[in-house]
DNA sequence: TATTGTTATACTCTATAACTATA
DNA sequence: TATAGTTATAGAGTATAACAATA
């Protein structure tokens, strides 16, 4: 083996520089993975819970309009209220006032589902910032908040609510 | 739009907390697109550099190990080590000493094609990080390996250099 | 004509099981 | 028997195009 070094610095190579964009790529799939693990015992998957999140507290959003906060095809959001609605998480209602319009509305079944959600979305936090304290999470949120912002496509997904849970 | 909100520039709302696991997804995705483009030029997916940036350096490695550092099944081995093969990035030679193993081998376009791979890396980084100081880079950087510590399987492919790239 | 939702399709990525050749 | 590599296959995620109903 290469040697360690003391405590928990990192043992890469001097003389090569770790990529931000690398890691938070295996950081994503990672929590991913976690998250996925999670949600299992609430029978969701990710992106279930992504749109739960941003149609929760929000009355009546339209595909169209959940697609866009989400960042996904509107083909990719008929699949996902599909599912919702088959498991009455959440019901379809046509727009009275435009009828190509469907107006999406979580059931209070779906908020409950989704209240559970955070908790296995708290959990996977809880497990990988384990070794942070509070303040070290704090700033490890703010510079990735500021990274996020970067992206317009993210600064809509986390101004639509995907990735805000209930103050614990 | 009847949100609470008067446009899209509305904030957190206060009684929300931030996961940041939540985050961390929804950035990895973001990076992988981004970085993926960034690809295009060389004509490689994320995938194989990270299988080349693992290769590099590190003399001949089974295809067994390989999929170990980078945390990959041994049949998604095959394939990318067959893309890179056809590619003239890679070479497999039969280990004299034990016939079942291949020894992989990065040739020097593979060697050429990493250091275009990095540059494309980089990239990436400069842009998404861009509203951040060299020390809140660091600080950042810090926070996101201890983070990544706590996960057996992401520290495997950090200490095997896949997130590593040449000091510019 | 344009928009909303839908279906069909295709491509990628990932995971699993079965097969082969070597040990 | 066990291991390294391979193949086939199935599942989930994602993106595109074509279509029906409605505006």
């Amino acid at each position: 083996m290469s040697s360690p070094q003391p405590d928990g610095q990192s043992p890469l190579d001097p003389d090569r520089v770790a990529s931000i964009g690398l890691l938070l790529s295996k950081l994503g799939t990672a929590v991913d993975r976690r998250l996925a693990a999670a949600l299992e015992v609430v029978q969701l998957r990710p992106k279930h819970l992504g749109a739960l999140s941003v149609l929760g507290g929000h009355g009546a959003v339209s595909q169209q309009a959940l697609g866009e906060r989400l960042g996904v095809d509107a083909s990719a959001v008929v699949a996902i209220v599909d599912d919702l609605e088959r498991e009455g998480l959440a019901r379809r209602e046509r727009d009275p006032r435009d009828r190509r319009r469907h107006a999406i509305q979580v059931t209070p079944a779906g908020e409950r589902v989704l209240a559970r959600g955070y908790d296995a979305a708290g959990e996977v936090d809880d497990t990988m910032l384990a070794d942070l304290t509070a303040h070290e999470r704090e700033q490890l949120l703010t510079l990735l908040l500021r990274v996020a912002g970067t992206d317009p496509g993210l600064d809509r997904l986390i101004r639509a609510g995907a990735i805000a849970t209930p103050a614990r």
